[in-house]
DNA sequence: CTTATAACCGAACAGCGTTTATTTAAGCCT
DNA sequence: AGGCTTAAATAAACGCTGTTCGGTTATAAG
């Protein structure tokens, strides 16, 4: 039924310009307040992103909103902004995270005792595979045009002050472009820009990541043999004519 | 101003449940409608297509809303929805375009007199030119999940009742596909799958557009050399070890 | 025990995609 | 020409989004 208010009586009426806010309402019985814990910044920071990154991976990025997050952690929306400038302060610290992961498993497979290309390889193999075990992740870090992005580490830095307190994503951009000037030095490469050569397998992995994570319904013959046939094309194409490790 | 027919006397209230909305103001004097032409439908959804396409493509996605196009075309937003299903249904035309203008230039590309290898990697080379060119539209299509995308034609169609009426995009996969076959009938590749030989070099050109348009800001050494030696790694990889178009 | 800081809340704003009941322009038929 | 029918367009709303702001109040410091 909802009548109207038939001529609402109140200061309301709202005011001759621009409306200014009527404010909380100023008395009102307590009766009975869910009397909310006040925390601790830092123990609420974690919380908040505790619960986007849960609605992130589980949900994806569309389904993460303000309120969502807020009701998870039991507080209002606007109490958010008490502890991060926006939205995507949150998303960046997931991304933070996520760049964080990427160097761990980047040094891990890249170290080891068998020889450089192998270890490139074994390298490559794990940033797809992790990319195809966090979508959501790989999605905000690399495909979506996120101003504030870039700050997050994917800028390699090639000024000479920058380099003194690098990204985690230039630090891992910067391991596979290191090892494949080492793969270069030790004479396993035909003569080719290590650094481009680095940004075309980047790209080359990348774009297997991609393609699988956003047109899963794509017949893909194999994609396990996909990652394995392109890395043997880049990597054969990027051998000298007398290479021994040329396989026919 | 505006008033509120404090008692809808027609028909209406049709529900006596779920609260219905009000009815549009039953009387209200005319006074000076803008007396908005009624036009043929084919003529509006070619509106609505012409002013979704431009703010997209020069706003990109997240600036296209049914509000804004409804705007430029001078009518409710609501008016849209007489023409289509939804803000996808619209998004849909335009991919469709894009799908078609692939197609085009990658025809375009591959025909010719001269080696298949070499129409091979002119049609990637220009693959990556048209997404650099429509970076908008590209990502709409290959880097953004949409359901209702498939349709577009991204899923190639390997049973045989779907090949009757294949969509754009798989069929610009589909050349892709049988020049490499050709190509390699032909003796001109190692024995390697070339089914997902032609995913592998798909992905790897998709990922240096999707990168380049994703973070144009990473210090990229040479755009046009990266893909050049993308596809010299690539297209060398794919070289029999026999072959006299090795390089050295 | 007072006081000041800031975590938090309620309410709002402007925007979004979409739905609904109604109005009305325009074509068709007598 | 007048009446009827169809469907294009509308106004208003729903429920959602990110964000802002004035006021409240828990809590820690003095």
């Amino acid at each position: 039924m909802r009548k109207k208010a038939a001529s609402l009586p109140k200061k309301a009426v709202r005011g001759a310009k621009k409306a200014p806010r009527p404010a909380a309402k100023p008395a009102a019985k307590p009766a009975s307040k869910p009397v909310r814990r006040r925390l601790s910044p830092d123990e609420r920071r974690g919380q908040i992103v505790a619960a986007a990154r849960a609605l992130f991976v589980e949900e994806g990025i569309d389904h993460v909103s303000m309120r969502k997050i807020a009701r998870q952690v039991g507080i209002t929306q606007a109490a958010i902004y008490q502890h991060f400038e926006n939205k995507e302060a949150i998303l960046f610290v997931i991304i933070e995270g996520f760049f964080d992961e990427m160097l761990r498993v980047f040094e891990a497979a890249l170290s080891g005792g068998d020889d450089v290309l192998s270890r490139l390889r074994r390298a490559m193999r794990t940033y797809v595979a992790l990319g195809l075990s966090r979508p959501e992740e790989y999605r905000l870090v690399f495909m979506t045009p996120m101003s504030g992005l870039v700050r997050a580490g994917v800028t390699v830095p090639r000024t000479e002050e920058a380099k003194l307190t690098p990204s985690p994503g230039s630090l891992t951009f910067g391991m596979l472009d290191g090892t494949l000037r080492e793969a270069q030095a030790k004479g396993y490469l035909r003569d080719i820009n290590p650094d481009i050569a680095s940004e075309a397998i980047w790209a080359a992995g990348h774009g297997i990541v991609s393609l699988l994570i956003t047109h899963s319904q794509f017949p893909w013959t194999d994609k396990q043999a996909l990652v394995e046939l392109q890395l043997d094309m880049l990597f054969e194409g990027m051998l000298p004519a007398d290479s021994p490790a040329r396989r026919r």
